[in-house]
DNA sequence: GACCAGGGCGGCC
DNA sequence: GGCCGCCATGGT
């Protein structure tokens, strides 16, 4: 994609593969706000600032579209996966159904960020039969009040430093019912080895996931999906039910046919359809 | 005051 | 194995 990298920005000449409220409000990410100038984005220890600078059509393509204000450049374009060509992946997808063609150009911005595996897992156990409102302000919770403070924002807390919180703090953050599962699962990741887990293929990954507290089998494709970038899954939850109903006009009903379904149809390319398909289904209207 | 939200779990058959 | 009721709680 066509961006420059500065010693404390990113610029960002195309917006026709990068938008930034696409790329925020498609669910993949709880740790973000939105301010007057754009969006502030947290994710570990790092910080960025997102400006829309709203180039108009006439102006010049050498201006940039966006300004990632930050200290850590090269984090960031790894985190927005900027070396990834989505054009041809849009390509890909609308060869395979063209059908979809409405869904791509409405969200036509997104890109699947590389996140923190730990606060994925973290977000998405707090998401089931959740709604996003209150997904982002729990984590924001636990982030002001177990984060280091590293001057005007805190860092997503450590794993050790996870491991000293009890249920009780999860229920003060708001996880409800998901708080012992929280306090079980943290435990368990103490004992994985995370770089041996990204070595296993995604079914074997797969499975060693749903063994965690409250991690299912639609948790655990978000976690591949937005943690370990695996792009061979597709999360099925309340939203692309909806669509598989109404939009293919299918009628199975079980949510474990219709992943199978859908991985078997899209392949290497169903993470990217899925998120499409949510943010036009989610977002429309 | 229902109904819904990026579902998972345990009990029952 | 599949089905079903329950689970906390804020948003709408």
């Amino acid at each position: 994609m066509n961006y420059k990298i500065f010693n404390n920005r990113i610029e960002i000449f195309d917006s026709e593969n990068f938008n930034i409220e696409h790329i925020l409000e498609c669910g993949q990410i709880f740790t973000y706000d939105k301010t007057e100038k754009g969006y502030l984005v947290f994710s570990k220890n790092h910080l960025a600032e997102i400006e829309n600078k709203e180039v108009k059509k006439f102006q010049s393509p050498t201006r940039a579209q966006y300004i990632i204000k930050t200290k850590s450049p090269k984090y960031f374009v790894n985190f927005f996966d900027l070396e990834t060509d989505y054009k041809k992946i849009k390509n890909e997808i609308l060869a395979l159904e063209p059908k979809l063609k409405e869904k791509i150009d409405f969200g036509h911005g997104i890109r699947i960020l590389k996140q923190d595996i730990l606060e994925v897992i973290i977000g998405f156990i707090i998401s089931a039969n959740n709604n996003i409102k209150r997904i982002k302000k729990t984590m924001s919770y636990i982030i002001e009040k177990a984060g280091d403070n590293l001057g005007n924002y805190n860092a997503f807390p450590s794993l050790e430093k996870l491991s000293l919180l009890n249920e009780d703090f999860f229920i003060k953050a708001g996880a409800g019912y998901r708080a012992k599962l929280l306090v079980k699962t943290i435990l368990k990741l103490k004992e994985i080895n995370f770089l041996e887990m990204e070595k296993l293929e995604t079914s074997s990954l797969r499975k060693e996931l749903i063994k965690l507290d409250g991690v299912g089998g639609k948790v655990a494709d978000c976690i591949l999906l937005f943690g370990f970038s695996r792009k061979d899954v597709f999360p099925v939850d309340t939203w692309i039910e909806k669509i598989f109903h109404y939009d293919f006009d299918m009628k199975e009903k079980n949510r474990e046919n219709m992943r199978r379904i859908l991985v078997e149809k899209f392949g290497a390319l169903s993470g990217y359809v899925q998120q499409y398909a949510y943010y036009y289904k989610r977002t429309k209207k």
